[in-house]
RNA sequence: UCCUCAGUAGCUCAAUGGCGGAGCAACCGGCUGUUAACCGGUAGGUUGUUGGUUCGAGUCCAACCUGGGGAG
C-alpha cells in the first residue's frame, strides 16, 4: 500500500501499562529513531562546540537545525547546492529543522506579525526579512531535512485569551497553507498543536492538527516561562487527544526531569538546547541530579563527569581536569561538557525506553525523577 | 647619597578636602523548538606606617617604609 508518506513510518512497539509512556520506532530516509528520543539542537547546522564524529559517538539518532538561522546564513540555497543539510554538514542520519516560527516567540522585538507572515529584522544586521508559511515550506525543503515543521505562532507565555485564540487559528490557517505549498515528499511535515495555557483552545487545537494525515504531531508553545506544574497539565491534557499510532514531539523541552515527565504523559521526541547551552556554561548532568563545575568542591575531583557515563568525556577526563579548562577559559572543556550532557540525555531517553519495553517505566520514573528534580 | 614618581579589594585602576567604587579574579545561582562560551547575585577595605593641619583627610603637610625611574 502506498501513501504520501512513502518514506516514513512509525510503529507503536509497546504502551507502558501503568503509564502513559510508549516506545516506538520511526523509520526515516536517513534511518530508524528509536522513541522515546532525545535530539539535540544544531542551530546553524552544527551542535555547538560538537564535531560529527563526536556527535556520532553520543548515539544520536537525530538532530536540528533552524530554518530561519540558516535562511539568514549561510543560505538555503547554498545548503541545497551542497546537497542539502546531510551533504552541507556532512551528517548521514535524520535531520529536523524548525520552521521559525519560535523565533515569532523569542525575537519577538524584532518582528511584525500578519495574516501574510511574519517580518524579521536580522538580530545581527537588522534587515528585514520575510517569512510566511510558503516561504519557510521553500525554505526547509531546500534545505532537505528528513522532518520539517509547520510556520507557527507561538504566543508569549501570559498572553491573553484574545491574543491566544488568535495565534491559534492563525497557526491552523497558516498548517493548512504550508501543507499545500509542500511538495517534497521525502520529507514529513509535523503540524503543530499551540493554544497557550487555555485548556479549550489546547483541546481545539489538538483536534484541529490531528485531522491531517501527517508522520508525527508537535505540541509547540509550552516550556516558554511557565511552571512545571502548568506544563505537565497541558502536556497531559494534549498528548492522549493526538493520533496514539503517530510520535509526538514535545518542542523545546527539557531537562532529565521534564524528559520523565513528558514520557510519562505519552511524548516520544524531545529537543532542547539546554544541554550544550548548560554546558557551555558550566553545568553537567549527572546520574544524581545537576551539577556546576566550577563549583570549588570539584577542584581535585579525580571522579569522571558522571560515573555511570561512558561518554567520552567521562571515559578519558576527570572532574578535576575538566573544571581547570574552564577556569582556563579553554573551550574544550566546554566541548568535552557538550558531548557528555548530550549524551547522558540520549542515553536517559533509551533507558527510559527500555524500562517501557519491559513494562517497568513507573518504576524507571519514581528511581529518578527525585535526583533529577532538584 | 640625592632627585623624582607611585603605594586604595587577590590583580589592574577610579574617587573637587564631604557616604571609598568599577572591571577582572574568587564564591554561588540561573538558563528549556539558541540573538546566549551568556546573564545575575554574594563576599571582599585600619586607603603602606606614624604623626600633623582641618568641623571633616584616600586626597593637604612631615617623617619613615616599600617599589619604579633618574643623577652621582
Amino acid at each position: 500500500m502506498t501513501s504520501v508518506h512513502d518514506n516514513f513510518n512509525y510503529t507503536l512497539v509497546h504502551t507502558d501499562s501503568k503509564t502513559g509512556a510508549r516506545a516506538g520506532v520511526l523509520h526515516t530516509p536517513h534511518g530508524d529513531i528509536l522513541t522515546p528520543i532525545f535530539m539535540p539542537v544544531g542551530t546553524n547546522s552544527t551542535v555547538k562546540l560538537v564535531t560529527n564524529n563526536n556527535l556520532y559517538d553520543t548515539g544520536a539518532q537525530i538532530i536540528l537545525a533552524n530554518s530561519y538561522h540558516l535562511y539568514l546564513r549561510a543560505g538555503h540555497k547554498l545548503i541545497e547546492k551542497f546537497g542539502g543539510i546531510h551533504g552541507w554538514m556532512n551528517w548521514n542520519k535524520p535531520v529536523l529543522t524548525d520552521s521559525g516560527g519560535f523565533q515569532v516567540f523569542s525575537l519577538a522585538h524584532l518582528r511584525k506579525i500578519s495574516e501574510e507572515g511574519v517580518e524579521f529584522r536580522d538580530p545581527k544586521d537588522g534587515k528585514k526579512h520575510f517569512i510566511s508559511p510558503e516561504i519557510s515550506m521553500e525554505i526547509q525543503q531546500s534545505i532537505g531535512a528528513d522532518i520539517i515543521m509547520a510556520f507557527d505562532w507561538c504566543a508569549p507565555y501570559g498572553c491573553d485569551y484574545k491574543t491566544a485564540k488568535e495565534a491559534m487559528e492563525r497557526t491552523h490557517r497558516w498548517l493548512e497553507r504550508c501543507v499545500n505549498a509542500k511538495t517534497n515528499t521525502n520529507q514529513a511535515l509535523f503540524p503543530i498543536c499551540q493554544g497557550a495555557f487555555f485548556d479549550d483552545l489546547r483541546e481545539e487545537s489538538a483536534a484541529f492538527v490531528s485531522q491531517y494525515d501527517a508522520v508525527g504531531f508537535a505540541i509547540g508553545g509550552l516550556s516558554v516561562g511557565e511552571d512545571k506544574e502548568t506544563m505537565n497539565h497541558f502536556v497531559e491534557l494534549t498528548a492522549p487527544l493526538l493520533p496514539h499510532n503517530k510520535p509526538r514531539y514535545l518542542m523545546g523541552v527539557g531537562t532529565p526531569e521534564d524528559l520523565l515527565d513528558g514520557i510519562k504523559r505519552g511524548i516520544d521526541m524531545f529537543d532542547c538546547v539546554l544541554p550544550t547551552r548548560n554546558a557551555r556554561h558550566g553545568s553537567f548532568f549527572t546520574s544524581e541530579g545537576k551539577e556546576q563545575i566550577k563549583n570549588a568542591k570539584f577542584q581535585e575531583d579525580p571522579r569522571p563527569l558522571d560515573e555511570k557515563c561512558d561518554c567520552y568525556a567521562c571515559k578519558n577526563h576527570s572532574r578535576a581536569y575538566i573544571r581547570h579548562l574552564y577556569k582556563c577559559g579553554e573551550g574544550t572543556g566546554q566541548a568535552l561538557m557538550s558531548i557528555h550532557n548530550i549524551k547522558f540525555l540520549i542515553d536517559f531517553s533509551q533507558k527510559a525506553r527500555q524500562a517501557i519495553l519491559e513494562d517497568r517505566f513507573e518504576e524507571f520514573y519514581n528511581e529518578n525523577y527525585p535526583k533529577q528534580s532538584c
